[in-house]
DNA sequence: CGAACTGTTGAATTGGGTCAATCCATGTGG
DNA sequence: CCACATGGATTGACCCAATTCAACAGTTCG
């Protein structure tokens, strides 16, 4: 992100200030609890995670992937009790901060706020953008756009990714991240593999034809294409 | 929103200066178009407004229905070109800012940046909880949280509320709002309204048992419960 | 007054869910 | 090194919630 916002040297290190602290997780382990009373919110340095909740009916629905360099729990910054759950989908490494020390930041440095405000809205648009496609379309148009998301947002942070990637995710999972059964994501992948648009090993997706992904989920880039120019200057 | 931080004079200044111009807008009025050229956004004085996206197959999801208060077209802040359209849902009254204005106002009023930040946080969280009702529960269960939803925003801006309120939307729109059709819409509706958990006359629908729909609906309100007090004090 | 929405209802259809069996890869403890 | 347990992937048969299609009624408004 620091890519769009030249920082000056007082704000890289109030930043990296908020990273003072590490913590590593297992695969598994449960970071935040749903309900439970929170105070604290991470940058997440290395790894995975997911944030999801689980209905009365016991039905689970995932809401976000994060990757490193994300924030994850800002809900703590509104709700005393968390919204939502936080649970690592590979080993990570987690920087815990305390919201108060989030306070400090914003009111000593307004361009890092804009820059949270700006983030913030970001996922803003991803979540209507994920809306919309449990709302409106197909099964088959969910997993694919999914993957996409999935693959553009590994590619925000390494350069190196082209076609494939490691999704570190269950059959289940995806469903419960697009609103489908475990059974009918399996068949829309085994299909998609069929029609040859991806390509699996292992846990690796390969995508053989992005284009016709695009179309069939609907899918629009948004990480391309910002406007920060209005951004405070230096 | 100003209950939750006692504004200083300058910032109320400040804030008063985004509302300095007006523009009303008739019923129906087109606000913003998705995939124009944006550079404003707008504080909704009075009214009522929706955010929806339409699929490459002619289908309409709504994203968002804005209330008087509401901070409109904040993804101008990210994205040059909108990626949703803004039309009136009533006649409505817009205060049109620039993007430029935004940032001085968070340059200089640290506290209003925070501010800022944790709407958007509030946003967030409520679009997730849609997200999980997309994804993740019955039409039934889809139409009774909705509801619920918008009469506990309507509550917020107006403590005259109780059981009753004017939804604005034909049976069309909810289902877009959903992600059913208008007829299953009306269906649930009906059947709501036979169960003797809601009753209507005109546009006017009134809750007759709040707990039952909340239950159906897995609602929770987020509304009361906010932990603003880390904000910075004045 | 007529056109164009909006709401209502029934009948037929279907996309995705449910249930259940089987396969397969990884552990893991003895 | 083997026997067995466990969690995910895969597939088929059947089911059902929601869609589609279609007709009609009530309202609004130019």
């Amino acid at each position: 992100m620091e890519k769009h916002l030249n920082l000056t040297e007082r704000e890289r290190t109030a930043l990296a200030r908020l990273e003072e602290n590490q913590r590593k997780v297992k695969r598994g382990a449960m970071i935040q609890r749903a309900n439970e009373t929170i105070t604290e919110l991470f940058v997440l340095r290395a790894g995975r995670v997911m944030s999801y909740v689980i209905l009365p009916d016991g039905s689970r629905q995932i809401l976000r992937v994060y990757f490193a360099g994300d924030f994850i729990g800002s809900a703590s910054t509104v709700y005393s009790k968390s919204p939502e759950s936080l649970v690592a989908l590979s080993d990570s490494v987690l920087c815990p901060f305390d919201k108060h020390a989030l306070r400090v930041l914003l009111e000593e440095h307004p361009r890092v706020a804009a820059l949270m405000f700006v983030l913030s809205q970001m996922e803003r648009v991803s979540l209507t953008d994920r809306l919309a496609s449990l709302g409106r379309s197909s099964a088959r148009a969910r997993v694919a756009s999914f993957l996409l998301d999935i693959i553009d947002r590994l590619r925000l942070m390494d350069d190196g990714i082209t076609d494939s990637f490691d999704l570190k995710l269950t059959q289940e999972e995806i469903g419960d991240a697009v609103g489908l059964t475990s059974v009918h994501v399996n068949r829309m992948i085994r299909q998609m593999e069929a029609d040859g648009l991806i390509s699996r090993s292992n846990g690796r997706i390969t995508l053989l034809n992005e284009k016709a992904l695009e179309e069939i989920g609907h899918y629009t880039n948004r990480y391309t294409d910002l406007d920060l120019d209005w951004l405070p200057n230096s």
